[in-house]
Parts: structure tokens; C-alpha cells; sequence
DNA sequence: AATGCTAGATTATATTACAATCTTAATCAA
DNA sequence: TTGATTAAGATTGTAATATAATCTAGCATT
């Protein structure tokens, strides 16, 4: 609980699009929101310009907000801006890898990603290579580009689609994940720049062939 | 004039931020607001809210809002990120200058440069330079990394600092611009993007040498 | 002198009630 | 079918009011 009612409707909303609950287009009635939360309509206005104002939400005048959609246009673009972000996390981390324990760290890493990345348990996962890349942010020791990594990340991990990988393409991107840690691991920010940025470009094609396969069968994702 | 009374009351504190006009630091009160623009506390705390999700204020709950500061680890990162953002857009740019016409464009662009980068008239020369990254934007054809480099740069630009820059640094500014523009004209990606991230460390340089300057000659920038 | 405390002023937070405006979709007429 | 009208739903904005958190100044204690 936070302090304010705004703060904690703010905090709720967030959750509820980065969990999936709220899809892609989806309207934000202020009414509604107000019943749902029991609060008056100050607090819901508040918090929908806040997180308009943080890219949650795409807000029109007299037509009000609803949450960002994006189609095969937006996630190559979102990709190709990680490919600018990570890549350079990771020539940083590799920068870095020298410094603290941070070797220990990555070691201790990749350990966790190879015994859990091909759980069968499909969050487990995802969790897991959310942890390899907080890693790599706290190495790369810049939080302003965690924060903007984690602002342009959010939509891609959430939704239907990352759960839908097959055991296949989780094992590539094991191995991908593997050749970047042991760059890192390396001290080459060169490669490991270059290996984050090709990792993505291969996540990219395999979401985008994904979105394909489950349009065609039917779904309607905005 | 925008739509709404938010909308315009958003526009006029970010113009104020980023004109300089509102200091680091700077409190913002609802109710002085609530009487500058002469609306109810609605609007105001609204548009805090948008611009704190943005980015240019800090918001404490119950303490309430004011103009973000940065220090010298902030402005380090600040550039670090647009190191990796607008180096990634120096590449797409190299990659696409084939296309359409950009390559007038960006001749265009150069001219314009050139001729008024050295104007006495400081706005002028600003205002040249942002007109310059619009352009690569346009050419690297990614909106999404646009939104990105524009929301991590404006800090820079505004502040006392932005206008303090020497005849020297400015035409050292130049001669890295047109380095830049060549490896894109070139088509030459892997060199833009190297030279934009060297453009980036010299200004980043250059701009905490000058809050140095400032720092030591009384000045409390927050 | 430094610290701690209290009272009052300031500011933020939130509700309620009301009115005006805009959008959208349904309805009705040409 | 087209186009104008209308009605409903939603956003936008004001104003008055009340409460809560925070800050500040002044006073007292150590």
C-alpha cells in the first residue's frame, strides 16, 4: 500500500497491463474505474495521465485512454530499440565484468539459466531470463538505461505470445543467451554487443512467426 | 491551442522546463498554477501528473512536485543512453540514405549546418541541431526509437548549460557533425554509428566541463 | 548552543455535486 | 441508401468543502 490513493491506483493499472490482464487496445472507462476502485474521479484521472505520460497508455482528447496496442510494425520496432538498448547493456557489462564480483554473478547466472531456461514450466522461463538481463543491468551499471530498457520491454514479455514458444526455440535462444554471457565473461563488448543485437534480431523473426500462427488460427489479438 | 485545458496547461509548464524558465529544483505548487492559468486544481494536478510519468518533473507524494535535477551521474547516463539510442539511429540512417530521397535530404540538412551552426544567434544554432536528428530520425524510419532518443534528450537541451557552449566547442561540434553525415551518405553504418557514439562522449565532455564552470562561479543548479 | 516539541500555516489529497462539451451510435426522414 | 437529428455515454471542467500530511517558527528543555 502506498501512501495515496492515485499512487495505488497508478500501481494497480500498471500491474494489471504488465500481467496481460488488460489487452491491447483496450478502453479505459473513468466511470468504471472509479466503481472498480471504490475512489471518486480525481485519483482515476490522475493516475491515467501518469501513465499515459509513461507510455502505458495511448490518451486522445474528449475520447479518453486505452492501452497501447501494437501490431508487426510497433514489435519490429520495439525490438530493433532493444537491439540499440541491450546491445549496449551488454558491451557495458562486458566493460565492467572486471569490477566487484560481477563474474561471480554472471557465472552464478548462467548456472540458473541452463538448469532452468528449458523448465517445463513456461513462467519459469520467462522469470529466468528476466533475471539474466536485471544481471547484465546492475553490471552495465547505468540505471537510466535499465529503466528505459525495462519502459520498451514490458509489452513484448507480457501477452500471449511469450508463452507460446516452442521447446525448439527456447533451446536457440539458450544457446544465444549462452554465447553472449561467455563474450561478457570475455571482456569483448564488441562481440557481446554484436551477439545481443543478433540474439534479438532472431527473437524478433521467431515473434513475428508466432503473431502469424496464432492470427491465422483465429485469435484476435489488436 | 490545444484541445483541452490539460492539454494546454501540459504544453505550458513542458515549454517552460525545457525554455529554461523553470529551474531544477523549482517547486511546483497546484494552487499558484491553479491561479497562473486561472483553472481548478483538476487540470493542473493532472498535467503534473502526465509530466511527471514523462519525465521532466519529480513527484513526492504528499510533498508534491518539482522540476527534475540532475547531477553529474545523471548527466553521464543521460548521454550514455544516447550514445546507444542515436548511435543506433546513425546506423539505421547509413543503412536506408539510399532510399527515397533521403539522400537530398540529408544534403539539404548539411548545407543548413553548416551555414547556421556558428550563428551568433545561440536559439539558431540549437534549433539547427535538433532539426538535424529530426532528420536522421525520419530517415532510420523508426518511431518508437524516436519517441525513445526524444524523451532521454531533452534534458540536455534545455538548461543554462545548452547555451554556454564556447565559439571552440561548437565548431568542434560542427566538424563531428559532418564527419557524421559523411558515413552516412556513404552508407557506411558500422561508422556512423562509431562516430555519433565518439560525437556524443565529446559532448558529454564538453557539458560537464561547463557545469564545472558554473558550479565553481556561484551558480546553484540543483 | 543544540535539540525537541507544539501550534499554526501551507499544501496536498480527495469527495461531492453540477454543468458543459464532445463522441458515437442509433434513429428517422428524404 | 444517404444524411441529418437526437440521445446516451464519456470526457472535461468548476466550485465548495473537508481531511491529512508537511513545513515552519517559536518556545521550552537539556
Amino acid at each position: 500500500m502506498s501512501s495515496t490513493l492515485v499512487e495505488n491506483i497508478i500501481q494497480a493499472i500498471r500491474d494489471e497491463i504488465r500481467n496481460g490482464y488488460l489487452v491491447a487496445g483496450q478502453r479505459l472507462v473513468v466511470a468504471e474505474l472509479s466503481k472498480k476502485y471504490d475512489v471518486s474521479f480525481g485519483p482515476v484521472r490522475e493516475a491515467i495521465r501518469r501513465l499515459a505520460g509513461e507510455g502505458y497508455l495511448e490518451f486522445v482528447p474528449h475520447k479518453g485512454a486505452s492501452v497501447k496496442g501494437f501490431g508487426e510494425k510497433e514489435v519490429r520496432e520495439y525490438f530493433a530499440l532493444r537491439e540499440a538498448l541491450e546491445g549496449y547493456v551488454a558491451k557495458l557489462a562486458a566493460e565492467n565484468i572486471h569490477r566487484s564480483d560481477y563474474r561471480e554473478q554472471m557465472l552464478a547466472m548462467q548456472k540458473v539459466l541452463n538448469e532452468q531456461m528449458l523448465s517445463s514450466v513456461i513462467e519459469t522461463s520467462i522469470e529466468v531470463r528476466q533475471q539474466f538481463h536485471d544481471v547484465m543491468y546492475v553490471i552495465a551499471g547505468n540505471d537510466l538505461v535499465k529503466e528505459a530498457a525495462q519502459r520498451y520491454t514490458f509489452p513484448l514479455q507480457r501477452s500471449a505470445f511469450s508463452r507460446q514458444a516452442g521447446k525448439e526455440r527456447i533451446k536457440a535462444s539458450l544457446h544465444e543467451h549462452n554465447e553472449i554471457i561467455d563474450a561478457i565473461l570475455a571482456g569483448n563488448g564488441v562481440q557481446a554487443e554484436r551477439l545481443m543485437r543478433s540474439h534479438l534480431r532472431n527473437r524478433a523473426q521467431a515473434y513475428l512467426e508466432m503473431m502469424d500462427e496464432l492470427q491465422q488460427s483465429g485469435d484476435n489479438v489488436a
